[in-house]
DNA sequence: GTCTATACTCAGATAGAC
DNA sequence: GTCTATCTGAGTATAGAC
């Protein structure tokens, strides 16, 4: 395993700069985030920390990976519906993840990007997931079975992403309750 | 009117200005929009430019509120709903409109952003006159009578702008038809 | 492998001349 | 209104210590 001899040190300074870099951002916003105070946070030299994760990009990449393997192993028994409601409504308890999420989309709308990649894959992914489960719940009826499965999918996705939009400027809004209300729309 | 006497030609350079900041977004991407490349596509020193702006983010500022008049212009007499699609429809034609206005939007997350308060007032001016239009509509009987006038608005703005941000990575994606199939979805 | 010091390049912004 | 010159701070490449 990778925890083990002489790597065990470098696995654990690798998420105490994760750590540092999501407490930069929730403290004074990614506009602010620099490497260097992220890596003055976790006790290093900027070029130390660039040691770990070669860009700074790439960093927040590594933060949005970890967030979602550690979603999808929280979640993992759950139906995926009602975990999908659960994330959003845990992201509103860690502010700078959303913050840092909505801003790497936007900037991975460019190919070069680092995130470009992560995020495609992601879309990828949580249709493959989402489909089956779709029409699951279409057979039991809890879903109107003439909507269109992929559909459905980007459309909660895009509900989910533009209401964590919203609520970045707004924080008053309750994400997980309006996106549920979207969900109890498409019950036959 | 402004474009009287000595302002004329400053008039004139500020939108030559915002075009050319835009088509340099379009072209490269946001990140890669230096203020020193738009200053030279408009044919002035980054100094100039800054001279009509203040700053790089006012500056971007300024080509969403451009963008909203324009529409608000453009679909005055249209019924708000068909309205709010066709604005969508006509963003996948410009590029890097939908690249700005994300990321603007992430960004504008922090209190201290130009953007901020622009973002705020958009999204209360929205649905100030979105409200009337949809009350009439549940009355009319073209939108359900159950669902509340604040929610709809609120998601379906959260559809338009998450869609925006899914076409982006993928723009084999039909912005508009998604968005049109939500709304009849709300349909009694 | 882990990490620092140094330095390079580029960015946005500012001061003041014209 | 627009320039040149300059400032400050960003990200990061490099060389090399341990």
């Amino acid at each position: 395993m990778a925890q083990r001899g002489a790597y065990a040190k470098g696995v654990a300074k690798r998420e105490e700069i994760l750590e540092a870099a999501l407490a930069v951002v929730a403290e004074h916003g990614y506009r602010k985030a620099s490497v260097r105070e992220i890596a003055e946070t976790a006790g290093l030299s900027p070029a130390g920390l660039l040691h770990y994760f070669g860009s700074k990009e790439e960093m927040f990449v590594a933060i949005l990976e970890a967030r979602d393997q550690r979603d999808l192993r929280e979640y993992a028994e759950s139906d995926f519906i009602s975990a999908f409601v659960d994330v959003v409504r845990h992201n509103a308890a860690v502010p700078g993840l959303v913050h840092l999420y909505a801003r790497l989309a936007a900037d991975a709308a460019d190919p070069e990007h680092p995130a470009h990649d992560f995020f495609r894959q992601r879309t990828a992914q949580l249709e493959a997931i989402a489909r089956g489960e779709i029409v699951a719940a279409q057979q039991a009826g809890t879903i109107r079975a003439d909507l269109d499965p992929a559909w459905v999918m980007r459309t909660a996705h895009a509900v989910a992403d533009g209401l964590q939009s919203a609520w970045m400027l707004d924080p008053t809004i309750d994400m997980a309750a309006d996106l549920e209300q979207f969900l109890n729309l498409l019950r036959p």
